[in-house]
DNA sequence: CTCAGTACTTTGTAACACCGAGTACCGCTA
DNA sequence: TAGCGGTACTCGGTGTTACAAAGTACTGAG
């Protein structure tokens, strides 16, 4: 695929908070998880950034745990405010998709 | 609707060339196109901004002529590299919004 | 004890949409 | 004929974002 980059800006935030609210994970598991995903090209430093912005945001609880396999973990879950944006996220979302769907068909 | 700006980095490009691939126009006729839309937010300068960097980037004709109602008006058509980029805007966008689908519906 | 895998941090860069202000041409009206 | 609103394009600067690159550090296997 293409590179992705400009087109995941404003929209990868929203993955990650996606992610986040569907289980309490860490950054590196993210990273994996959306490789997984197909969103191939996104490394950790991109995740890592986005997860400070989202606690200097206040939209999300960070709680340290160790771990087996490495270096201690930081868990990332949603708090109110984060489940708030990212209701927000899929609101704009949907409607971006379907005015760019509808530009297609033949508004173009 | 809230603030689209992030989430239109590296679409609005795409669906000016949508809009120039369907006729021949100009940048203040696209702005108000891209307005009823539903991208009512989308200002002059920024539509101007793409077009300069079309027309850098050769993927667009441009040819200019007077208009009865003001300015002469600068008229832009897509021209092969442009006609291929737009697929390949079109092959991102599809690829992007259904790895998008696919994690909001379990996949998160 | 080196190495690969795990896990987080930090600094800097490029691209993009946007803002604000400016220039300029036109038709209408007072 | 002067002003005004609508049309039409340009330009310099800003903030946000994803990404690159390099580094730190912990663990278990060979």
């Amino acid at each position: 695929m293409d590179d992705l980059t400009e087109m995941l800006k404003g929209t990868l935030e929203g993955c990650v908070l996606e992610i986040i609210g569907g289980e309490e994970t860490y950054g590196y598991a993210i990273t994996r998880r959306l490789n997984d995903l197909g969103f191939a090209d996104v490394v950790e430093g991109t995740v890592y950034t986005i997860l400070l912005r989202l606690e200097r945001n206040g939209l999300v609880r960070v709680t340290k745990r160790p771990s087996g396999m490495g270096p201690p973990r930081k868990f990332y879950a949603l708090n109110d405010a984060g489940r708030a944006e990212l209701a927000r996220f899929w609101t704009k979302w949907e409607y971006l998709s379907s005015r760019i769907d509808k530009l297609r068909e033949g508004g173009g």
